[in-house]
DNA sequence: CAAAATTTATCTACTGATAGATAGATCAGA
DNA sequence: TCTGATCTATCTATCAGTAGATAAATTTTG
């Protein structure tokens, strides 16, 4: 039996694989035992518990997702291009065999969930509003738009991009994602 | 002990109400007893398996939700109107103690649903984008749109507010849904 | 109408499976 | 030999679901 130095790697990964799936409810440590190949035990020896474990998922997926949209002041420089980057950003997640955003599917079940888990879906958002935020405001679509009409569109954006995730989701239909009119937020 | 003949409404409405704070996986059906003062094997009496139970509280949800709206024919006659009706609809949902929309979470957590819980959840997002359909082209804006300018534009609203739904209780901020700009989505 | 049969609604008590979590042993490598 | 990583084994709690009893209400029948 080789050791296998990715085990701790190899658990977030699943575990995200899992949320992602089922949602935070919908898996157990022993799912992620069986599924790497080590005992229950063993993922608590690296995630003492769930919530744990589930801040943890949150907190990488977050990191990755804002470090592939890079710093805002590289973001395109027509608005269009913006929208573009976040839309090929949240497609990645679907077509990833029809997963949701992780965020989106922790939003979803907040009521329920540790505050340590609520806290990094929170941190989500607000990270990801403010990188969009950011990169309207340098856009001449940006350009004599008051801060509450850029933050209104940045926040519709990606409430928009999450529900399109959400129905194609429960429509087993990916193209549903592609048919959204995410342009219309800043034809004025 | 007095019989209470509610019992099976009661454990419908306490079923939605917990599926909509928690989700799917996150009640049982000792929560259900508990919460309604009878023991778990009633519940079953009423419900004999959660999926059961779970298809009926959508189809519930969703037939609520689109007598609500009414006949499309009786919608507002102004775009505006149609897009302020659904609003409402979806703000009720929120400020009733922060709740999701039913099948948002539904929506969200499908991946892992019994197949005849996940068929009602479709259903709602079918049902209510024909009225939405239906509603807009009605309109003067729905005048000399194409059916493809028309359903992208109704389902770009419904994931606008499922989204933002989303958002809006992550962050446990209900004024997010309404600063957001629906009315973009018929600027052009 | 009244007795008998049936149905309805609830209970107690239980099953096998699974949940998250913990204690203590083991084993490999520095 | 000490430390990190994994194991076995177990705990308590809870899960969905079932069996069988029971009391009351309802329906059927003589």
């Amino acid at each position: 039996m080789p050791r296998n130095p990715d085990t701790e790697a190899n658990i977030l990964s699943l575990a995200e694989t899992l949320i992602r799936k089922n949602g935070y409810n919908g898996f157990s440590f022993r799912d992620l035992a069986s599924g790497i190949g080590v005992k229950s035990s063993s993922v608590h020896y690296y995630y003492p518990t769930k919530a744990d474990l589930g801040a943890k998922v949150a907190r990488h997926y977050t990191d990755r997702f804002l470090n592939a949209l890079g710093a805002p002041e590289d973001a395109p420089a027509a608005a269009e291009g913006v929208i573009a980057k976040l839309h090929s950003q949240f497609e990645q997640a679907l077509r990833k065999d029809g997963q949701m955003c992780l965020c989106g599917i922790l939003a979803a079940e907040s009521g329920g969930l540790p505050d340590s888990v609520i806290n990094e879906t929170r941190a989500f958002f607000n990270r990801t509003s403010a990188w969009l935020i950011s990169a309207l405001k340098q856009t001449s679509w940006g350009e004599g738009k008051t801060d509450t009409q850029v933050e209104s569109a940045a926040i519709s954006m990606l409430a928009l991009f999450e529900g399109a995730l959400l129905m194609a989701r429960a429509n087993k239909n990916p193209d549903l994602f592609d048919n959204i009119d995410a342009l219309g937020l800043i034809a004025r």
